[in-house]
DNA sequence: CTCCTATCACGACACCTGTCGTGGTCAGAG
DNA sequence: CTCTGACCACGACAGGTGTCGTGATAGGAG
């Protein structure tokens, strides 16, 4: 396996691409070369196997997805209306970029058969739960371990639900952040 | 295309479980067959397209999917602690056979990309939503649009979790139930 | 009985897939 | 300069895929 990392990971970007655009059904060697703009045949140096690609895809999102949480710092209030903000960042990120939100799903479903997968991806998510636990209690911020749990597990359904086929449920998305956050820190 | 329902149906649960088990990437005409032992082109006969065998997928499921959750009747109070029920049941069954859920799930990612399973799938979800909206209006319990609109949500994603990678979030799935539902209905 | 139509099993075809192997290129060490 | 090793482009192969066509069959209408 080569090792450019900045080839590498315009080939992860490409697959990321391919899974969102195409889905799993679509995520080949020949279709991650040619969405990476590469001849044929550079993934499959790259990535032998494809669960080496796939491996690849749930690193790749793990990096473009966990830097930018963090990043967000600031010297406002530590209250309900700044974890508002967050979440309703958080959304906004996801929805602004579907590509990489998508293959993140995708990857999900495949981590219900791939053990390997799961692994990876359930180490990285519970990761990130944890930081956002510890993130919430440093910064001051309302939402203790139950709090965050039940805010995961709904902003990840509405997500979903705006990437696929929204609802129409008559309650505008940012209402439905704002009334989520307001109603689950109670 | 052959009408013989009973047997349209087998192909059909067949290919449920084949999608929950292998992905999108393993629904193919033949797998389809050799799951419901049938001989090979069985399933190419009935859908000769590989996405009229989508299209019954979907179908299908909102066959499996609706009609139980209209058989919940009973004469016990309509109050929040039925509403609780109601909804634990739905996830109970949700987990209960997790290949139509977990074929669901695959398919809601194939809506973002096929507008044909988008409309078909996307219309169902839109009547059985309003469906809950209206039983729960006749019904007396708690819980009007927004309430209902936001649960639904939260359940997607709490299910998704269930089903493929669980968060360890130290609350455990019953708890959760019971918290979004009081939580969100206020 | 005979015919006919719907249903089905099975085969054939061209295409695409993952995988492996081989040879070429090119920067840097000696 | 030569040599070397990492990196990469490309070809080849066996197997699997969607799709279409062609008979076989069986059950009811006449």
């Amino acid at each position: 396996m080569p090792r450019n990392d900045h080839r590498r990971a315009a080939l992860a970007d490409a697959g990321i691409r391919v899974l969102a655009q195409e889905g799993a059904r679509g995520l080949t060697h020949r279709a991650v070369d040619r969405a990476a703009g590469l001849p044929v045949g550079t993934a499959s140096n790259y990535f032998p196997r494809r669960d080496d690609l796939v491996a690849a895809l749930v690193e790749r999102i793990g990096e473009r997805l966990t830097p930018d949480a963090e990043a967000v710092r600031g010297d406002a209030p530590a209250d309900r209306a700044l974890f508002t903000a967050y979440v309703r960042d958080v959304v906004r990120r996801l929805r602004a970029d579907p590509h990489v939100a998508l293959a993140l799903f995708e990857l999900r479903l495949e981590a219900a058969r791939r053990p390997h997968v799961a692994a990876t991806l359930g180490a990285w998510r519970q990761r990130a739960f944890e930081d956002d636990v510890v993130f919430n209690a440093e910064a001051g911020l309302p939402g203790g371990r139950t709090e965050l749990a039940l805010l995961h597990h709904a902003v990840d359904g509405l997500v979903l639900d705006q990437l696929t086929v929204p609802l129409d449920t008559g309650v505008p998305l940012e209402t439905a952040i704002e009334e989520l956050v307001d109603r689950i820190l109670r």
